[in-house]
RNA sequence: GGCCCAAUGGAGAAGCGGCUUAACUCAUUGCCCUCUCAAGGCAACAUUCACGGGUUCGAAUCCCGUUUGGGUCACCA
């Protein structure tokens, strides 16, 4: 007669802890009541996508709001899809947002009393409380081949039955532990399956932050907890960690919602009082069918963290928001606090909506405007350096030219009470400014014809531009804009608006249409910062020289 | 298909039985101001809350059904 404890010692003889070794290594947190521990929890299977930067924000901003513990576990499990080196990049992205582990995995080392904080080291952690279950028959090994898998769903799917392994279906249950053993014995390979003593007739209730209670079938299936790699599977791996991590939150995406029923089960059959649970909606996207779906990292561009910072949209702005959809009431609070210290902002699950919202590109671009607007033009200096220094050589290149006129570009407007707001992402910042350098000016002119309005003629345009070359740029702007004016005046163009509208045939045209011309002129565009400034610091010589330039061609 | 969750405008949403002729923000459109933008100011944009029933003196709010959408059914997480 060959025992639990027989079977148990024979397929983990190298075990000799026990669970409540481990109870004693990983004691109760000390910490004072209402402290929240959380954790983000990612597999090193690809880049950061924005759901798990949305998810860790959350996870971040719960724990710190309540003086309590964030940690990141790394979930490497899964050997077959993992990426070298795609944790130490999910750390540094993580970083670059301002979400930093208080302990756990950190990229390149791990800190903290819980760990180690990479699934795959604590191999040995599973095997004592699966030795354990071992013990109490509440495991056991399960030999069933892929084939006979793929038969029993089979039968299963012939006969409208919920498939999976459970039942009367899950036939290694009802193995002899003799039986085991001499499979065992053979070298039969084997996965050890949790006995599950549910009835999926039965509803259990289950509660999360998010949605409330509400009841769930009571899982049935016999779940793989130790697949044959010797490596937990999430949901074993989710129940020994978040309890021996002393977790007190679970803040996961809403597919997990469905595995509830099992992390439930298992917390309650090990004797551990489960977490709090709190299941994120998913952002979401309009599909090609016109249908909503979640992004995809295949799929959507902006789905992949990596593509903002490609870009250059200011971190704060993606986290803003994401907090706009993480509670409702953030954005009239960003409002009211001018897009600063949203470290203070409350977070709250019933503040969540229930929904996954759509990623919203506009919204994030009016966030992004907003912040790069109420930086100096130093922090603009060194964003814009620091971005371009890696993702965008070109704009790198023309900064480094000389920091003092990039400073003196990019301050235009800048640094008073309703800046400008035209910079939208650093790697944009290339295009609007590319024209106050000489050269790529010439380069542009030589290349491309300029389009002026087409209400005027080249001959028009060419006596307007023509007369701006008396333009006296050392007037203050008031000063400067009322010589254009009278210049515009002498020659057809009216400075008074109402005027020119009550009699437009009497007219060229406005005063506006001459301040267009000479735009285009000297920027080669038809918007660009205010004209005054852009003309000072051209300085006068250069202007005259790009209207010279204009009027030859 | 079974099970679970959800449903307010172009988008995010507030709303928790009477204070709602549905807040706020983004987007869009118009007007004012204006050298272009931006900013600012003023408007417009859901006569109605997926639909159908019910409860109630009273429903976007509660209940039931329908529909639609999402999630999930692995030795993946």
């Amino acid at each position: 007669m060959v025992g639990n404890k027989e079977l148990a010692e024979l397929i983990f003889p190298e075990v000799k802890e026990t669970i409540e070794d481990l109870e004693k290594r990983y004691p109760d947190r000390n910490l004072k009541s209402g402290a929240e521990v959380t954790r983000f929890a990612p597999s090193p299977t690809g880049f950061l996508h924005t759901g798990s930067l949305f998810t860790s924000m959350v996870c971040h901003k719960v724990a710190k709001q309540s003086g309590g513990i964030f940690y990141v576990r790394l979930e490497d499990t899964d050997t077959k899809r993992e990426i070298q080196g795609s944790g130490e990049q999910l750390l540094d992205q993580l970083k670059l947002f301002g979400i930093v582990p208080d302990e756990g995995y950190l990229g390149n080392s791990q800190k903290g009393d819980y760990g180690p904080y990479i699934q795959s080291q604590r191999a040995n952690i599973y095997k004592v409380v699966i030795k354990h279950l071992l013990e109490e028959g509440k495991a056991y090994p399960d030999f069933a081949t892929p084939e006979e898998l793929e038969e029993i769903r089979a039968k299963q799917e012939a006969n409208k039955l919920t498939p999976g392994y459970y039942g009367e279906f899950a036939k290694y249950r009802f193995l002899t532990n003799e039986e085991r053993k001499e499979r065992i014995l053979n070298g039969q390979p084997y996965v050890i399956r949790f006995k599950s003593n549910g009835n999926h007739l039965n509803k259990i209730p289950v509660s999360d932050l998010i949605r409330g209670d509400f009841e769930i079938a009571e899982n049935d299936l016999d779940i793989v907890i130790l697949k044959s790699d010797g490596l937990p599977t999430y949901h074993f791996a989710h129940a020994c960690d978040d309890h021996f991590m002393r977790t007190t939150t679970v803040i996961r995406g809403e597919e997990w919602i469905a595995s509830l029923p099992i992390h439930v089960q298992l917390f309650k059959e090990l004797g551990w009082t489960a977490p709090k649970y709190a299941h994120l909606p998913v952002i979401m996207k309009i599909g090609e069918n016109g249908n909503k779906r979640k992004l995809s990292k295949r799929l959507d561009a902006e789905a992949a963290v990596s593509f903002f910072l490609e870009d250059g949209y200011p971190s704060d702005a993606l986290i803003m928001y994401l907090m706009t959809i993480a509670n409702s009431n953030f954005e009239e609070w960003i409002f009211e606090h001018k897009f600063e210290h949203m470290e203070d902002f409350v977070f709250s699950f019933d503040k969540m909506s229930l929904e996954g919202a759509l990623f919203d590109m506009g919204k994030l671009c009016f966030f992004s405007r907003e912040i790069l607007g109420k930086k100096t033009k130093e922090e603009m200096l060194q964003m814009t350096l620091e971005y371009s220094k890696k993702y965008n050589q070109k704009l790198f290149d023309l900064v480094n030219r000389d920091h003092e006129y990039f400073k003196e570009i990019i301050n235009i407007e800048r640094e008073k009470e309703n800046p400008r707001k035209d910079y939208e992402k650093l790697g944009g910042i290339y295009d609007i400014i590319s024209f106050f350098y000489k050269d790529l000016y010439d380069a542009y002119i030589k290349e491309n014809p300029l389009v002026f309005n087409e209400k005027f003629t080249l001959e028009t345009v060419k006596e307007v531009v023509s007369a701006m070359k008396k333009l006296d740029l050392s007037l203050d702007e008031q000063g400067w804009f009322n010589n254009m004016k009278a210049i515009g005046d002498s020659l057809g163009f009216s400075s008074d608006r109402k005027a020119y509208k009550a009699n437009p045939g009497a007219f060229k045209g406005m005063t506006g249409d001459v301040a267009e011309m000479l735009r285009i002129t000297l920027t080669t565009r038809k918007n660009s910062p205010n004209l005054y400034y852009v003309m000072r610091i051209l300085g006068k010589e250069e202007c005259n020289r790009r209207i010279d330039l204009v009027l030859a061609k």
